[in-house]
DNA sequence: TATGAATGAGTGTTCATTCAT
DNA sequence: TATGAATGAACACTCATTCAT
């Protein structure tokens, strides 16, 4: 008698994370075209086959990754989803972005290899893009409520301090000195000139 | 009639440049691990065989463009060599900077990408960090000069928003609002509060 | 309330000619060696596993398939079984082989395909070999009772041109000119020169 | 110093029919998927990666395979390249047919074997039909001067008692009665009724 | 200096078959 | 009877590197 459709559910989701886990650890320690998939699959503690079994290929289950991991930043930002962005979410949110790199710095570390990497770029740029647009756009809001002079290049040149923080800290993680930057970011886009 | 030992170094130079550019468009186009030594071979017009002449592998190949290319932005920064950054020299270097992402674009895309792959981050990381340095230590004296509050956070703040303002013009540079940028960044860093 | 053996075996005849049914199929517009059993169970909507349960492998699955394919043709040929072929059975062989074919044309172009692949030929061979002998022998006395010169040879040809025409048949259905080729056959074999 | 270019086209010449050699006779002998590239480079004594160097995928080495084995049936059939088939040419053509098959039996075998493999026959149909119509053609423009009935129904037949014979012969070699065949066919089309 | 044939270990992927449930 | 997760050996193909010429 075969398992219930439940239980193969609960099997196919525990698995398929099991590798999901592994790969990303593998990609961000390695590099994503340096890490084979038999690697992944020791480090799973599965056959090659078995992983063809729950990911069509390598860069699907590179995709899976990608977006389970931006999911959760999307998440933490604007988080009562009205598109305004109030003093307190942004605290919020320079908190919890350090957070997240904390606790997911893994995923970031491999989200900013992947991206400069142009074989790789082209597959997730689509996504990340769509992802990436309405955070900026409520950055922009954010900045012209605050009275800023030029608020889109505010909201893009904040973008780009968080991607070269973000790239920093990933890079550097024992000298990055988070808490000041915290503070700094905070005290300075926070509060009105 | 054999050529002077003068006339010899100049072909073999010649020619290591022909690939150094060669494998430079390919890395940064393609990606490093994607770029294989027939490809690099073929666009600069010669065998694989004779690459290896002057390489002795892909990664020495990869190390001799690194350090070429960074040799270029040391010598933009802190032109007089004294330490010490005046006004029109950040000026020069903001503009420089520029100049030099976009006369070397191939480069500084390639050199983004190298950096967060892992693969590949150890064998440039050590040379990058040695380089990389200096220009933070100089930076913290200027921001001292300028009697900031916190003048490391600032210089690494400064570094961090070069490094995101780099990735971002590489990444969208059709999009990207250059000359408000370099006005954003004279004016902001440069006059004092 | 159990189900009686005969209903048992009742279902599980239905099931092997699912099976059979799926993988004739599939082996005949796919080939033997691309479609994989993970296809067939698909298309016979039922589990790999089950499929075992069945069939001991994909070889046994084949045999069974040519098996029965092949005691339909055998059953029209010679109809009253005496080894004697009359003008009429000719005449209605001619008909319905060319009927058979029309039917069961899925399974006649799987087996013009597997006589040709080696691997598989020889699992099939003995089998095809010991149905096919009885049917030239009959047509061999069929003109010999009609005074040909060369029975043994006629016979021959007529079964190289009766392979060729299904060859050409199945290949070419919507160019061949059935009708024609049948009175072909009618006229210059069943009329006494 | 390197090799002439003409030593290196006469060495890729040389391994390029090593290649073709060991292919053609494991295509046919084994049947073309169960046939591995590692096989192939065995027999022909190299190793696998050197067969890419001459073949860009297992398909190109059998359609190359395909296109040599065939022309050289087209240069035995009207040999003097008028359209126009005479008595002797036809003579000629039947000898040299059964000489062809003979001394390229593995071809043959082969060939059969690819027509009726889907998964093949798609890849070598339209190179094999615009071989084969222009032979088909001529046949009937021969039959329709010798005042048959119905010339390009007899010329179909003609074509399907071929690809019979040819497929039993390649089928049972040594059964097959080569030169009863041989006559049958030339006193039978030949002469005029 | 210069060529490209040659290697061999590696890659991602497939699939007939087994087995715990 | 029935499921589909799991295996492992095989596959076609790639590529940095070497080497005879």
């Amino acid at each position: 008698m075969p398992r219930t459709s439940e239980q193969y559910k609960e099997i196919r989701s525990e698995k398929k994370h099991k590798i999901m886990d592994a790969a990303l650890e593998l990609f961000a320690s390695e590099g994503y075209h340096v890490t084979s998939i038999s690697k992944i699959a020791d480090k799973a503690h599965m056959s090659k086959g078995l992983l063809y079994n729950y990911f069509q290929s390598k860069e699907e289950l590179l995709l899976e990754i990608v977006d389970e991991g931006f999911r959760e930043l999307i998440n933490n930002f604007d988080l009562n989803n009205d598109n305004i962005l109030t003093d307190d979410e942004f605290d919020y949110f320079i908190n919890s972005m350090f957070e997240i790199i904390d606790t997911k710095r893994t995923f970031w570390k491999l989200y900013f290899s992947l991206l400069l990497q142009p074989s790789i770029a082209k597959i997730i740029e689509s996504k990340v893009m769509t992802l990436y647009q309405p955070m900026i756009d409520i950055m922009e809001k954010y900045f012209a409520k605050k009275k800023y002079k030029n608020p889109r290049i505010e909201a893009l040149m904040f973008g780009s301090m968080l991607d070269g923080i973000g790239l920093n800290y990933i890079m550097n993680p024992t000298l990055y000195p988070v808490e000041e930057v915290k503070s700094y970011l905070i005290e300075k886009y926070k509060t009105i000139k």
